[in-house]
DNA sequence: GTTGAGCGTT
């Protein structure tokens, strides 16, 4: 199950959102989203789990503060349509 | 600052 994970502050990393997660299962694969150009953070990422119950339980942490900031996490859409 | 990349088309 593929988790979106949005509103993060620009100077998330990767391993800082796999740090997040793994509270709730280990992570399949975690992702933080950077413009290709400038390595920027967009400011959102993904989390994908195996154990639908994990991400299910990941999910918690919708509207949650991080780094100052209330999360949206949430299914994520499809990726390419 | 909110839903990913790329592939010499998608």
């Amino acid at each position: 199950m593929k988790i979106f994970v949005g509103n993060l502050p620009h100077s998330t990393t990767d391993d800082q959102l796999r740090e997040l997660f793994l509270q709730f299962g280990t992570p399949d694969s975690v992702k933080v989203i950077t413009d290709r150009d400038t390595g920027q953070s967009k400011g959102f990422g993904f989390v994908e789990f195996v154990n639908a119950e994990h991400a299910k339980a990941a999910m918690s942490l919708n509207g949650k503060e991080f780094g100052g900031r209330a999360l949206t996490v949430n299914e994520a859409r499809p990726k390419r349509q």
